[in-house]
DNA sequence: CGGGTCGTTGAGGGCTATCAACAAGTGTGG
DNA sequence: CCACACTTGTTGATAGCCCTCAACGACCCG
């Protein structure tokens, strides 16, 4: 009964590898639509099957909120469908994107530690919801060391991800963080469409100065100034990349100061 | 042989979670001297002193390369004494320091993906570091899952760091961001003298501008008006932070408008 | 004591946050 | 279906933080 839709997912790609998200841009869009679940890559089809069966399957609307930072972390989460933002208040009311998710990717993992959740997390989209208690989820890492190594997996690609844009934020201006904000987008959710590659949620300007750190003005001019080069469009508040390799090519304009050929770096080369 | 001065640490603290390190500026002191090996915590004592003896030890110097980032990562490291700094070199010679490494916690974990070290690791001190290959780690971690809770408890751990330096990076000015990451110092490595809080290694003014991604003489302005106004000292390369609550209030200067008294957040208190 | 690394300090200007007012889009109820 | 309220986006003006460039001083090590 709970089992649903979602059940044929049991032929699973054995030990798929999530891809490496390197910081450069390698411009593709997602392909596949069925999500391979991190957490169940590279078991036994059928332990896979029975995991997956224990799942509590939730359908969720758009803007609905899955859990919010400060609470009891219960269990962890995966979504089956839809798109999710991680999201972190700040004290006056800001915030900051941590990260948008995909189906398949793991989030919610500190109820593996009984700890807090330490961000919100809110659907874009409407989507499903998969989740397991976090005492279930042990007991299968107890027997199961598989999913253990899934997880550890999972939270590394996390990590390369934020020292990544910690990197973006500490040296680039607002104009690559944004290009790099859009096609990391892209590759994640992007859909090819006639008109281009399309955001397949509402993606708010606020929402992207809140993904790279910078204000609602801000990114207004330069999505506008995009816009205006047929780079961009927007149809119904979804973004749509009419040409990603021009969106790409901002990366490298009059960045990158010529590695300076002493040997040694020289001071100003540093910073 | 390999067994030398830390077979002492076999009598474990069972089950000690790492402090939960939140955002908030807990002005506190590392107090132990015997690092708890997060690895090991909650392990038998037999198992976990069966585990320690494995691994291999070896002493490095002050400024010693551990690993580099883009070579494959073949094992797991921890500090058993001393302290490491992992950098990311960017492109034109910046670069940025992703973390301080204090004594027993895990780095090159990606060894447990067999993925590349994704930054390089430099003694910053003397030390003693512990490898294990990370072979021999994933066979623990099948026969006894605690490890992996482990990993997945350190990783947590940095996650939240992370987002936590994501979030400074993008709203608070540069003083801040330097008070905080001196007080982090504190936190992690902090011994207190006589003439204060003394952090047992060099950290240049370019370090501090690396870890918080500004630039030297932005950062030396900024420390030498706190050292004009006796809060912070040097000597011989080493900080010291005389007064610790001076540096920490601020973090609440000038900062923390008013949250704002109106129900819904107004638009220009989000950014 | 000399070279090299590291730190200090000044001047200048670009980027972008901020403030503010208006426009456009979206959804709702009459 | 239109009008209205509300949210979201646009655009201008301004200020200021901090990066950049640059030159000099201090410290450390051989």
């Amino acid at each position: 009964m709970l089992l649903s839709a979602l059940s044929n997912v049991e032929p699973l790609p054995a030990v798929s590898e999530p891809p490496a998200s390197g910081g450069a841009a390698s411009v593709e869009v997602m392909a596949d639509d069925e999500p391979t679940i991190g957490l169940l890559a590279g078991l036994d089809p059928a332990v896979a099957a029975e995991l997956l069966e224990q799942a509590e399957r939730r359908v969720v609307r758009a803007d609905e909120v899955l859990f919010t930072a400060g609470q009891l972390a219960h269990s962890v989460h995966v979504l089956g469908a839809g798109a999710a933002k991680l999201v972190q208040a700040m004290p006056g009311g800001a915030q900051i994107i941590v990260k948008y998710v995909r189906p398949g990717e793991i989030f919610g993992s500190p109820a593996l530690l009984d700890r807090f959740y330490p961000t919100d997390a809110v659907a874009v989209t409407e989507g499903v919801e998969l989740r397991w208690s976090s005492q279930l989820v042990r007991t299968y890492i107890d027997r199961h060391p598989r999913v253990a190594f899934n997880v550890i997996g999972d939270l590394e690609a996390r990590l390369r991800e934020m020292e990544s844009r910690l990197r973006d934020l500490s040296k680039e201006p607002v104009e690559q963080r944004l290009a790099r904000a859009i096609l990391k987008l892209v590759e994640m959710f992007g859909r090819q469409t006639r008109e281009g590659v399309e955001i397949p949620f509402p993606v708010s300007r606020q929402d992207l100065a809140d993904l790279i750190g910078s204000t609602l003005p801000t990114v207004s001019r330069t999505v506008r100034a995009w816009e205006a080069q047929r780079q961009i469009r927007r149809s119904r508040r979804r973004l749509v990349i009419a040409d990603v390799e021009a969106v790409a090519r901002i990366l490298y304009q009059e960045n990158a100061r010529e590695p300076d050929h002493e040997r040694g770096r020289s001071r100003t080369a540093r910073q």
